[in-house]
This record gives structure tokens, C-alpha cells and sequence, in this order.
DNA sequence: TATTATGTTCAGTATAAACTAAATATTTTT
DNA sequence: AAAAATATTTAGTTTATACTGAACATAATA
């Protein structure tokens, strides 16, 4: 097996991350960002490694970038005597992801709230809905805590 | 507080939902007919009451309740004596959305698996990104079902 | 079977988002 | 300070998706 070989099926490996992030709603170039910062050599790449290996614009790397760093998956990183700004999977990020699931799942918790206290003034109709979702994400908020700590505890209790 | 006014509520609490919806990357009317859904009276609604309550094309109504049904959100009820389709909320239907998300969680788990078996023929190449990333996924898929197990056995037992 | 009510599919339009290329700004080196 | 390298912002294009309206299909009633 050659090495590039070893190159083409990291290319395929990233559509394929491409592919999932695109499926869960977020854009394809942030996919292959991420897709390829999991395989590359090193961990760390530069904007333009970026813009080369993924050949796609400047901009769409610009944006992306920042939005991946925003949301917690990659980071920015300075190595000594390297001019360019490098990129690299922020340790942890997965569970950061599950973290800011936290926040949509209050959401949810608020918004079964909200629509309970419409009901309260209509005596007739029927809240067993609002109820369940109620109970359901108030679960959720109680205990995804709890199981991340665990996670937490289980493997980074060195950091 | 008049009936009217709890409609207007109403009418905001759909625009709330749906916005929410919209945000986790689906198509707005299905927020607006889950919102509907969530505090109408009575819980079932038919076909033409969405469109009307809404103010969507029927077109709408079709594909989005059918996106929902598919998804399990939402199910279709035959009343006694009516004619026409009612859709209302589904028991469970949070639940549903959880274990729909273990889905995603396994492709997660599955593409850190690939990617570890490309980095396998190169050894100089840090593995540890995608080590944690399949740590992670695999306690999520373990541990989630657990607790929705646990969440099931609080509140369906009856069920 | 003819008529009416109901729901789906399809073609076209509108809208929104991703993406690029180029101009601009910023930082680093000389 | 000038020049070169690097990154961001902006305007415009492309692409994808949501959405509508109308034609079509299906089911129910008369």
C-alpha cells in the first residue's frame, strides 16, 4: 500500500465526514475541515494546507474555520518559528459538542414551558402533550450532566 | 385574558416553536405544525385545520406531515364519523427523537473507526484525535440507551 | 356511475445559504 | 517604512431547498 494510496483514502474518508456534517444541517466545507483535520499529518495545518488539500476558496476557509472555533470542535494554534495560523482538533471537542446539545434541550424545557402556561387558561383542553415533552427534557437536563461527568471522570480526570 | 387573546398566544407560540425548529436545520412549517400540535384543541387536527390555523399551501401540509409521521413526531389518527386525515402528537415522541439521534452517534462512531484504520499504516501519525473521538462515541452508545431505559421505566411502565 | 370532498404530486418560483474571487485589511519580514 | 505574506470582508454567483398553486389521483357520498 502505497503512501498514495494511504492520500487517496484520506480524501474519501473526509467526503465521508463531509457527508455526515452535511447531514446534520451544517455546511459541507466545515465537514471537510473537520474530516481532514482527524487523518492529516500532522494534527495541525496551516490556512493554506487548508485551501490545498481541500481546494476550496480562501473565504469558505476564513468562515468555516471561525465557525468550527466558535463552536468548540477545532482551535487556533501558533508553532514556534511558522508564520501561518494552524488549525488542529481542540482536545475534548466531542464532548463540547454534547454540551452545547445541553443548551437546545433547555430550550426545549423552556418552550414546553411556555405552551403549559398558555394551557393553564383553558381548563378543556388537553396538556398530557406538554406534559411528556416537559418531563422528558427536564430528565435529560437532570441526568446528561451527570453521564458527561462520568465520561469526564472515566478519561480526563489527568488533565 | 379573552379566548381571543389566548389564540394570539397561541398563533406566538407556534412562531416560537417553529423558529426553533428552524434553527436545528428543518423546514419551518414543520415547526409551525408541531407547535400547532402542541397546544390546539383538541390535540387532533385535520388536515384542512392546519392549512387554515397556519395559513400554509396544502402542498405544505402534505409533505411536512408526512416528514413528521416518518419521523415519528407526529401520527395520523382516523376519528370516528370524520372524514378527513387528523394528525396529532405522538406519545413517546421525545423519546423517539433521542433514540433517532443514537443513529447519528453510531455513524460517529463508525467514521472514528475508519479513520483509525487508515492512520494504522502510518505509524508516525497521531492517532490520539480520533482515540478520543471513538472513546467517546462508544460510551455515548453505551450509556444513552441506558438511560432511556431508565427514562421509560419511570414514565411508561403503565404503557 | 356521477359528483363532491379530500389528499398527493409536480412544475415552477421564491428564498436562503454556500461558496468563490477579488478587494481590503492586517501582520510579519526585510 | 516598504514590501511581502497572510487572513478577513464583501459583493456577486451558484446551488439547493422550501414553498406555492394547480393539476392530478383517490376515496367517499349521493
Amino acid at each position: 500500500m502505497s503512501a498514495d494510496d494511504t492520500y487517496k483514502q484520506k480524501k474519501q474518508f473526509v467526503e465521508e465526514v463531509s457527508l455526515l456534517i452535511e447531514e446534520s444541517g451544517k455546511p459541507r466545507i466545515s465537514g471537510q475541515i473537520m474530516g481532514w483535520l482527524m487523518v492529516c499529518d500532522p494534527p495541525e495545518q496551516s490556512f493554506s494546507d487548508l485551501v490545498e488539500h481541500l481546494e476550496v476558496s480562501k473565504g469558505s476557509v476564513s468562515n468555516m474555520t471561525r465557525m468550527l472555533v466558535q463552536s468548540g470542535l477545532i482551535e487556533k494554534v501558533r508553532l514556534p518559528g511558522e508564520r501561518q495560523i494552524h488549525f488542529r482538533i481542540k482536545e475534548g471537542a466531542w464532548v463540547d459538542v454534547l454540551e452545547k446539545e445541553l443548551e437546545s434541550i433547555n430550550s426545549l424545557k423552556n418552550i414546553s414551558d411556555k405552551g403549559l402556561k398558555i394551557l393553564k387558561k383553558e381548563p378543556g383542553t388537553d396538556k398530557s402533550r406538554l406534559k411528556e415533552m416537559n418531563k422528558f427534557y427536564k430528565f435529560a437536563e437532570k441526568n446528561l450532566p451527570r453521564l458527561i461527568e462520568e465520561y469526564k471522570e472515566e478519561h480526563f480526570d489527568q488533565v
